[in-house]
DNA sequence: TATTGTTATACTCTATAACTATA
DNA sequence: TATAGTTATAGAGTATAACAATA
């Protein structure tokens, strides 16, 4: 005989779906090169950040000034294309370094509507400093790998950003 | 007889250092793990806003998603310590994932003062969907690798960016 | 007293449109 | 007409201080 059909009791005094996590799981998001990326990345910014702070310089002022210096005569639009920086976001860039007396803005040789970029004797001199103090501290953020891991790690992150 | 002293001649019509850069060298900067990291994160980030438009969803918005789905109660402050979000700066993320009703959030069992995050049904098809989108868009952007440099490079990662 | 979530707010970063001088 | 540099400005991302409710 089939039972009597009843309305399920009420639920047991639980508010609420008993839902505590102890430890969070993000293995998918683990999974994601996206996601690692740019934690590492965020993770060497900190380490820069910190090094860095008696240069007063911020990454991407590094990333100008390193650009400048091993291309002096360089324009503005080479090294928005080269480091990836929109036209007007450079040009405050520009002004801070150029006020630092750091870098200067020259007009191009060939071309009138464009400056050559070139660092100052200071500016020489900082950008030496400033890699080499950003080169010891790449050694930090690569604390855990081996230098032939780095080397690989480098090498397979080209391969994802740099056209083929 | 020694020539006489004279002037030097007025430069010759080179109006600067003669200086005209044809390719922008950017080997140092790629020889740091910080920029190769961080540029590939932005090229993965690309890929991602493109792929993910019909979803309407940011990265950090899928994040969020992603963790809530496999950590159903997980409070606020378990997801801006697991994913590196500020308190004030979730808020207004939740909100906006509340509104669209992918997400609620519930009275925590156990702390009256947490919340406890779960997905709604929409919010775990959202969820389920848009995981198996990012999925496929990461082997766009790790196109260029075989299955295992891209397994070599994410655990390369990792030990960067997460604790010993 | 310490912590969770929240508000308000400020600062930085990034992006778009439009102007000028020159090519 | 197209391009280089610039201006102004808007939007997104990220940061700190402070408050109410609860532990």
């Amino acid at each position: 005989m089939p039972a009597a059909r009843m309305p399920r009791p009420a639920a047991a005094p639980k508010p609420t779906p008993e839902a505590i996590v102890e430890e969070v799981d993000t293995a998918f998001l683990e999974s994601l090169l996206g996601y690692n990326a740019r934690r590492a990345a965020l993770a060497a910014i900190s380490v820069f950040l910190e090094g860095m702070a008696p240069f007063a310089l911020k990454p991407v002022e590094l990333s100008v000034l390193s650009v400048i210096a091993h291309n002096p005569g360089v324009t503005s639009r080479q090294l928005c294309n080269a480091l990836g920086i929109l036209p007007p976001n450079l040009v405050g860039l520009l002004n801070t370094l150029e006020k630092r007396e750091v870098v200067v803005r020259k007009p191009h040789p060939r071309d009138g509507r464009a400056m050559g970029l070139h660092l100052t004797p200071a500016g020489q001199k900082l950008a030496r400093d400033a890699e080499k103090k950003v080169t010891e501290l790449e050694a930090s953020v690569a604390a855990r790998l081996t230098p032939a891991e780095l080397r690989t790690l480098i090498a397979l992150l080209k391969k994802v950003y740099l056209p083929a």
